[in-house]
DNA sequence: AACCAGGGTGATG
DNA sequence: CATCACCATGGT
């Protein structure tokens, strides 16, 4: 039934799935990964320097290769980065197989969301509840999707309270609404220039600058965009104090997910 | 027991 | 515009 695809990449499953840009992804021993995404169920691991997944080459061309961002050259703009600064270059160097994920917009904002004041675990534990309770099962499998804007739209705060989101709950409910009416219009965030897409998010109840920020990054592949949460602030006042958000150009989401996950694997950097 | 977690809102200077 | 209590929940 499963089959396997073997592929050359610099891409790294542990590296892109557990630096805290989505939260579906785990480990189920011997360096294998699983989880969801747009609905399908994947698992992959590296070997040496191939990346082993089993799905179908179909499968691969249609979905994988784009959410895994596979034909963007993330050495080329690594070079460019570490030009810049020392220690952006030992961010870089640290984990170079980090790609951006092509991630759904809607699961992106609706994680962003619960992500707010929140911590890593406990944000994945939400989700996993959230699709549990509200996502529909993937055929012939113990695993769920991540429910649509349209389904949570119809629930109320009360109909959330197993899943355990706080005050979380009615930001959840606001932005479905009005990602599903279209007051909060997808096309438009994804096609018009970033300004409008920050602008276009916040209008939801419980999305500032932050959440939205990270939406667009993951979301709709906002490559420019910066997401500064307490970790990025301690780094660039500790770690990059001469640098600024504009420092980093049209590839600044790459350099600040290098730059977060280097600081969250070196918490003494901060001691 | 107070403080923190990939923040945002609303009230107050 | 800057600051601040508060927001649910669970872990230290």
């Amino acid at each position: 039934m499963s089959s396997y695809i073997e592929i050359p990449a610099s891409f790294d499953p542990k590296q892109t799935l557990n630096c805290g840009q989505a939260f579906r992804w785990t480990e189920d021993g011997d360096g294998w990964w699983h989880g969801v995404a747009r609905g399908r169920y994947l698992r992959l691991r590296r070997n040496e320097d191939t990346i082993i997944m089993e799905c179908s080459q179909s499968e691969l061309d249609s979905l994988w290769h784009d959410y895994l961002d596979l034909a963007t050259d993330y050495a080329a703009i690594r070079r460019g980065l570490s030009q810049l600064d020392p220690v952006m270059k030992s961010a870089a160097e640290f984990a170079p197989g980090i790609h951006i994920l092509r991630q759904d917009p809607w699961e992106a904002l609706c994680s962003f969301i619960i992500s707010q004041n929140n911590n890593i675990p406990r944000i994945q534990l939400i989700i996993e509840r959230l699709c549990e309770m509200f996502g529909e099962r993937i055929s012939d499998s113990e695993f769920y999707n991540f429910p649509s804007a349209e389904k949570l739209a119809t629930l109320t705060v009360d109909d959330l309270a197993p899943i355990k989101a706080g005050f979380r709950a009615k930001y959840m409910i606001d932005a479905a609404r009005k990602v599903t009416t279209g007051e909060v219009d997808f096309a438009k965030v994804a096609a018009e220039s970033v300004d409008f897409g920050r602008a276009e998010l916040q209008k939801i109840v419980g999305v500032g600058p932050k959440v939205a920020e990270c939406s667009l990054l993951y979301g709709f592949h906002k490559m420019e965009c910066f997401p500064i949460d307490v970790w990025m602030k301690r780094a660039m006042s500790t770690l990059l104090p001469n640098l600024t958000p504009e420092s980093f150009g049209e590839h600044a989401g790459i350099a600040q997910q290098y730059i977060f996950h280097y600081s969250r694997m070196h918490p003494e950097l901060f001691e």
